[in-house]
DNA sequence: TAAAAAAATTAGTCTAGCCTAAAAATATAT
DNA sequence: ATATATTTTTAGGCTAGACTAATTTTTTTA
């Protein structure tokens, strides 16, 4: 049985890891989770021991396969409920968070599912984010600003967030364009600035224009 | 605030006084709660210091005003909640207690009066038990069987679950048709036959009997 | 590449709730 | 009315999860 706290804490390597399975430290989930890395150490510890996190001292934890679903579940719950509270019960979408951070700890597969149907299967909650299914797939990717990209994620172009003439000629020289193909090839900590490849060509872009084109993920 | 233990706890109290406030003892709600009763008395002195239960020791606990009005508002929850399950997500009956007791904790006062507007403000859960309302009052009692009743409580009969003729005529015999009023003298452990004054008389019912007629309570 | 700084882990406490066993109080029965 | 039985409380432990302080490991910097 897995408990709230834990609960909790694959959440949080979940988001830190930006809903891939990849190693986080220690502090990063206390500031997230407002406690002490201390705790985090040993919580990390329980984890492991009970096979949903792998953790390797001093070089962080990553969810293992069973933790990473058991993480997305909690997420689809949070959403779930999160769509229920503003469609159903009239909530404002900045109303949501707190309650729905309760109602993800309900237990019931049948419980949730039955919400699923209820609802309509929505693909997004309220705040844009997309809703896993049952077997814990996402839906088809909507579109997502560059900027939200991992490094090696890749995608399609499939709309702007500005139609501001100057910005879509810079696009233009860029051979940037619907449909156009681009890869994330690393991100500049220092200015949040990208290295991309466009087709096959390496550019580089700013964190503003990457938060202005908006691409379709793949695999 | 009052964490989920201490919520199950003044439940307990509630119930185990029959929705009233009385005192009962500390084996009692370790039973019912399934701990041990050293753990009811830790409890007990716990809420005891938060005001929510009045304690005098070796002599049981009873609610106190604020401990009564909590948790009426935990019952006001699991039974809404109950109703949300069978209307909303089409749950049977029998599979909606489990869930709705994690439910009853979660926080949002929003959220519950939310909820009672969406399911149309309910009188009763799908067993048949009145949820009361924001406020913590009951609905006008509905019918009961008189089994249920406790001593010295009074009722108007308005109805018979049985329409055996033979059920009927012993009834009659009794003097008991709608409109008859009667008072629960006491209850004979034993076998939970019934002492009970019809208008001026003073009768005994046998438990099969007074699970078969029907009262409406009074004060 | 060694010293200093930062991050992570360990050791030792604390609280909430639960437990068992022993002691105390109340209730029952002769 | 006193001995016995039952119920309740007290005392002392245990686990989950969190904390602080001390130690160890890793990273950074000179």
């Amino acid at each position: 049985m897995i408990t709230l706290a834990e609960e909790n804490y694959l959440k949080t390597v979940l988001k830190l890891s930006n809903n891939n399975i990849k190693s986080v430290s220690t502090s990063s989930i206390a500031q997230e989770l407002k406690t002490k890395s201390s705790s985090v150490t040993e919580m990390i510890k329980k984890l492991t021991k009970k096979g949903l996190i792998e953790y390797q001292p001093y070089f962080g934890a990553k969810l293992s396969k069973t933790g990473y679903s058991t993480a997305i579940q909690v997420i689809r719950k949070h959403r779930l409920w999160e769509v229920f509270l503003v469609t159903k019960l009239n909530f404002q979408w900045d109303e949501v968070h707190e309650i729905a951070e309760q109602l993800e700890h309900v237990k019931s597969k049948k419980l949730i599912d039955s919400l699923d149907l209820f609802l309509g299967f929505p693909q997004q909650d309220p705040h844009g984010e997309p809703i896993p299914d049952k077997n814990g797939i996402f839906p088809e990717q909507f579109s997502t600003p560059i900027f939200d990209l991992n490094e090696n994620e890749k995608g399609v172009i499939v709309g702007v967030a500005q139609d501001n003439p100057q910005f879509l000629k810079y696009l233009d020289s860029l051979k940037i364009k619907i449909g156009t193909k681009i890869t994330v090839l690393s991100k500049i900590e220092f200015d949040n600035s990208l290295n991309i490849k466009i087709e096959h060509e390496i550019t580089h872009i700013s964190s503003e224009v990457a938060k202005n084109i908006l691409i379709k993920q793949r695999k």
